[in-house]
Parts: C-alpha cells; sequence; structure tokens
DNA sequence: CGCATTAATATCGTATCACGATACACTTCT
DNA sequence: AGAAGTGTATCGTGATACGATATTAATGCG
C-alpha cells in the first residue's frame, strides 16, 4: 500500500523537486530551441523552415512527406503548412512533385540546395545535442518508486 | 564561401538514421508543447502564463524569482518579462513583493491561485512527461561511437 | 455511376507576442 | 556625486499560426 505505484493518472502532490525537475526540463527545452533558432538564422532559414527540411529528411523510411503527413508531424493545420511550403519553395528549399499513386496528393520534397543546407545544420544541431545532454533528459521519474531522501544534487 | 563547413564537433555526415532520431527527438518536443498549450488554454492560461508560473515554483533552493532570473530562464529579454508578468498579475497569479535586500530589484512571487493552478497543471504535464517518456528521449549517440567507418549506404 | 469525402490551394482578416527603440525613476556601489 | 544596474512605461513592428470560407480536383464507396 506504500508504494503507489498505480499514480498514473496523476495523483500524489508534487514535491518541490519535482516542479524544479520539471522547470528544469523546460528551461532545458526553450535553451535548445533558442540555439536552434539562432544557429538557423545565421544560415538564412526561419526555425519553421528547418523543421520543415528536417521532418522531411527525417521521415521515417523516406524523404519525403504529403501536406497533411506533415501537419500532423508539425502539429500545424494543414492549411498552415501550405503557406509554410509556399514560403520554404520562394526559397528553393523544397520542391513540389506529383505523387505517384493519388494525384490529389503531393510529394513535398527537398531541393538539393535544402538538402545541402539542412545537413549543415543538422550536424550542428546533433553536436549541440551532445553537449546539452543532462540539460535534456527528461526527470528520472519514469518509474521513479517511492523516495523520502531529499539530497539535492 | 561564408560556410567553409568544418565546424568543430561537427564532422561525420549525419545518416539516415540520424535525421530520423533528431526529427523524432524535435516531434517530441512539439507534440509535448502542443499537449501543454492545449492544457492549460482550457485552464484558462497561455503557454506563457504556465512558463512563468512554473519557473518560479520551480527555482532552485526558493519560490520567486527577480525579473533578471526570469529573463534569464526563460529567454526573454528582461524588457518583455515585465509585460509577461503584468499580464499574469492582471489575472491574479503572481503578485510583486519588494525584494529584502535589494530596493530595485523585485520578486515576483505566486499567488494562492497561481499555486493551486500550477499544481493542478504540473500534475497534468508529469504524467504527460511519463507517457511520452521514449518520444522525448534524445537520440542514443550520447557517446559518440569510435567509428571511422564510412559504409555508403 | 453518382455523391460524399479527402487533399490541396487560395484569400482575408485576426490575434498573439517578443522585440527594438527610447525614456524615466530609483537604488546601489564605488 | 557619478556610474551602473533594475525595473517600469509606451509605441510601433514583424512574424506567423489560425479561423473562416471557397474552389478545384481526385478518390472511393455504396
Amino acid at each position: 500500500m506504500m508504494t503507489t505505484e498505480d499514480e498514473l493518472g496523476g495523483s500524489e502532490p508534487l514535491t518541490k523537486q519535482d516542479f524544479e525537475a520539471l522547470a528544469r526540463f523546460r528551461f532545458g527545452i526553450r535553451r535548445y530551441l533558442r540555439f536552434s533558432e539562432e544557429t538557423v538564422r545565421r544560415h538564412g532559414l526561419t526555425p519553421q523552415h528547418y523543421q520543415l527540411l528536417l521532418t522531411l529528411k527525417g521521415f521515417p523510411g523516406r524523404e519525403w512527406a504529403t501536406m497533411r503527413e506533415l501537419a500532423d508531424r508539425l502539429q500545424l493545420r494543414h492549411h498552415s503548412v501550405v503557406e509554410l511550403v509556399n514560403r520554404a519553395q520562394k526559397q528553393e528549399l523544397v520542391h513540389r512533385a506529383p505523387h505517384p499513386s493519388d494525384a490529389r496528393a503531393v510529394q513535398v520534397q527537398l531541393t538539393a540546395n535544402g538538402q545541402l543546407i539542412l545537413e549543415r545544420l543538422s550536424a550542428l544541431h546533433r553536436d549541440e545535442l551532445r553537449r546539452m545532454g543532462a540539460a535534456l533528459t527528461l526527470p528520472t521519474w519514469d518509474a521513479l518508486p517511492d523516495n523520502g531522501d531529499m539530497t539535492a544534487p
């Protein structure tokens, strides 16, 4: 009865450490996104553009996606994705190709230029992620049992 | 020209898996932030407000912060923090208190109401983080494999 | 085949919000 | 007293996602 392992669903009041962990993680995300923004802007891209390119190149199994798929992975309205793709296309980062099996859909693909820039930027991001490591790992309460100890690290 | 790419750290060209890992991680962040936004808005807060409250409650060692400290942890101009705090104060989420040792500074503190809302929201966030687990763990390249192999796909 | 559904496109206006620029008041420190 | 730091105040700007709405075209189901 001690180990309330069934606390999935959220019930236990959070401890000071919980709040600190939550805040620290969020801070990590902020800093990472901040780094990302500054980096990509230095290369002439907006954060949205970079994430678009990355989503294409990093799509499981292939290297292109439809508008709808992009809307899902970018967490945007498919409608906003069109605008984003238009902007990216103007900069020759991506281009549209007809979808082989569904003529309604389009394949959004990387241009050679987009590919090149993405590779550079992604390497920098990979390095930064390595560097940030601890700051971005989520709190260790994944399977955290009850803990009466309050020694701070 | 300007980008003769041999920036430090980055060296190995990224593999398809690297891109997928990078994209997956970013997707995880997006989804988490999306969840966060919808959740806090359902409770009448903006994402910025929630992060402000969380930063206060989760500040290492105490439960308040100065404008300048907030600017650091929120990655904002101290100037923008004032606006944010003003908005939050109008909703009685935070309040200002004189700083004990430095009369120039202020202590931004949680109100009882802000405290209450934050606790609810944070519990939900903790649960979601548990749930997302894998989707938010960063790629396993933490320890760089000493591998000079460059078998091209 | 006909019709509902889905995908993409197109426009227009709206809202949010961080930011730059600037100025001012007050405090602390040297 | 003067310099530097902290907070406050205001105005305008830029970026961009979104809602609402409409259109076109293709798919697929009954």
